[in-house]
RNA sequence: AGGGGAGUCGCCAAGUGGUAAGGCACCGGAUUUUGAUUCCGGUAUACGUAGGUUCGAUCCCUUCCUCCCCUGCCA
């Protein structure tokens, strides 16, 4: 599909601006977990290059040393190799380029482009002006190029406090555009760095690091979200400046921006991600309720499906709302055509098939897959005694109902047709089990067989195996928790998680994390690669199969 | 003396001067031993608003409206 980069980037080919090469890059910040959000970034970069045979990087911006870890930074290689990108060479850290910004931080100072400013931050905060006035410059905005050199060495060296000082770019105070006015660039931070250890005590800011990265690294398109609309100028700038001065090259990295992506049901934001597991609202950043990618794989979504979703939801300037129900559309559409069936019973009824010979046992057989014979198929057993959901039998069916009801037929799928001829209930009137007869002549699969209209699923007692299966509903109860004056966690749905014991045909025995199956007329669960285990079996519900039926 | 963006079907999203693609959702119908899938068909006289330019405007110009982002030594 057409969209606005792609213009972008084939009106650089056909000029060729950059020779034809497409180089893009996913820079996140290793301070948290990767979500949906950042998946939709990581297809579209790592998408693009593919797609104009060029290369897209995965680089670390690793410039504040308080908030970063290295465990961040593993959990999103992981992530990012699991959505089936590979950044093999092409991995980078902005600390990896400490010492080329440093030089070029210098080079600023010595061409009176920056100065180190001696103002509180609280001061800095004031001059900066608001959005209707212009700031006022610093009073050390006009300190001389070797005092400025001088003081910022100092900084380097560790001879100055935390805070006590801060390099700034000398642009213009009365900009509109507040990023303009003088921004800073270095602070001091006497912190030791994940990767560069005590090497540092002064770190370079994002505006200033960022784009000279891109730049170091030939990056063709920089591809980012809205809010850094603004700091396009000053990206322009820093490198402009330097192209100037022979540090750098043209042509110079281009920023364009996209809308982020919001997803209906789920909050973003980082802060409110980190509440939601902090409080315990959800077990944990792989809850299979979140829409974290750890929480996505553990509920069963496929790397195929998010890239699929991503494909259709697409990149664009319009702030993007999408609904919930086109990333599960996705999944479906993936697991149709991948996802081994087989025939689980959710919420068993027992069902006595009174004319079946006690101790009686017969093999049925089901393709694995029914679009692709090639898959083979897979066996299990029938006999007197047999589950099936509690919803497929009504005693007093509502119109349209064609599943089993009292004096009524229906199909075992794969099975016989069996007649319900009672039921049997408890002291409280529910159902205890169905009485039923079969027709010894409707085998599945015998030819010439009269059929009825019902089928529905069903596991036999003989060789059932139970299993745990975890039935997961959207963690919010409104599409924008965000929305009104009330907390979004007041929206959190009480009934996102319901756990029921199933009884599961036995090929699932050997059922094992990343296989995802649909059971048949159910919908896709996959096993829990946290809980699951041979003999004590844990499903996750990824997602129902659409329903068009409606009582 | 504010600046920068965005508004095309319920949700996404192409088109950017020649008479509104597509996907999701939805509604019909066919097939179906999954009320699934698949397959056919339907779904904006209309592009935030009001004017203007033009033979012709979603597209160009102007007005107005709505929404989003920016005053971290975060990214």
């Amino acid at each position: 599909m057409s969209n606005f980069i792609r213009q972008v980037i084939e009106a650089d080919n056909a000029s060729g601006k950059h020779g034809g090469k497409v180089v893009t890059r996913f820079p996140p910040e290793p301070n948290g977990y990767l979500h949906i959000g950042h998946a939709k970034s990581i297809c579209v970069n790592f998408g693009l290059a593919q797609d104009y045979n060029g290369v897209c990087h995965l680089r670390f911006d690793d410039t504040n040393p308080v908030k970063e870890d290295v465990e961040y930074e593993d959990s999103i290689k992981e992530m990012v190799r699991w959505l089936g990108y590979s950044f093999d060479g092409h991995l980078y850290y902005a600390s990896d380029y400490f010492s080329k910004l440093y030089e070029f931080a210098e080079h600023f100072i010595e061409r009176g482009l920056a100065y180190v400013d001696s103002q509180s931050p609280e001061e800095m905060r004031a001059n900066r002006g608001t959005f209707e006035t212009p700031g006022t410059n610093s009073p050390f905005r006009d300190r001389s190029v070797s005092e400025n050199l001088a003081l910022f060495r100092e900084m380097r060296e560790g001879k100055h406090a935390d805070g006590a000082h801060v390099l700034r770019l000398k642009i213009d105070m009365a900009s509109p555009n507040i990023n303009l006015r003088d921004p800073a660039i270095y602070r001091i931070r006497h912190t030791a760095h994940h990767r560069t250890g005590t090497t540092w005590c002064v770190y370079p800011l994002y505006d200033y690091t960022h784009c000279i990265s891109d730049a170091l690294e030939r990056i063709t398109h920089s591809l980012c979200t809205l809010e850094f609309e603004a700091h396009r100028p000053l990206y322009d700038w820093v490198l402009a400046r330097l192209v100037e001065s022979g540090k750098l090259t043209l042509p110079s990295p281009q920023q364009i921006e996209f809308a982020r992506l919001n997803l209906t049901y789920t909050v973003m934001s980082k802060r409110k991600l980190i509440e939601l597991v902090e409080t315990g609202l959800v077990n944990g950043w792989d809850d299979p309720r979140l829409w974290t990618l750890a929480g996505l794989r553990r509920r069963g979504y496929t790397p195929a499906s998010i890239r699929l979703f991503a494909e259709r939801t697409g990149a664009s300037k319009a702030h993007q709302w999408v609904d919930m129900i086109e990333l599960e559309r996705a999944l479906r559409e993936d697991l149709d055509a991948t996802a081994a069936r087989a025939m689980v019973v959710l919420d068993p009824i027992r069902v006595v098939i009174e004319n079946w010979p006690e101790g009686h046992v017969e093999l049925c057989s089901a393709p694995v897959h029914p679009h692709d014979e090639s898959r083979g198929r897979r066996t299990f057993e029938i006999s007197r005694e047999v589950f099936i959901e509690r919803e497929d039998f009504m005693e007093i069916p509502s119109k349209g109902f064609f599943r089993l009801v009292p004096g009524g037929e229906v199909r075992l799928r794969y099975g016989y047709i069996i007649k319900c001829e009672r039921v049997e209930k408890d002291e409280n009137g529910r159902v205890t089990t169905i009485v039923a007869s079969y027709d010894p002549a409707t085998k599945s699969g015998t030819q010439g067989g009269r059929n009825v209209k019902g089928a529905i699923h069903w596991v036999s007692r003989s060789d059932a195996i139970a299993a745990e299966v975890r039935l997961y509903d959207r963690l919010f109860t409104v599409e924008n928790p965000d929305e009104g004056d009330g907390d979004y966690k007041d929206y959190v749905n009480p009934n996102s998680l319901q756990t029921v014991r199933a009884w599961c045909e036995p090929t699932l025995a050997s059922a094992a994390a990343d296989q995802s199956y649909q059971f048949e007329r159910n919908g896709y669960f996959t096993p829990d690669r946290v809980d699951s285990k041979a003999g004590a079996l844990v499903f996750n519900r990824a997602a129902t199969l659409k329903d068009g039926w409606k009582p």
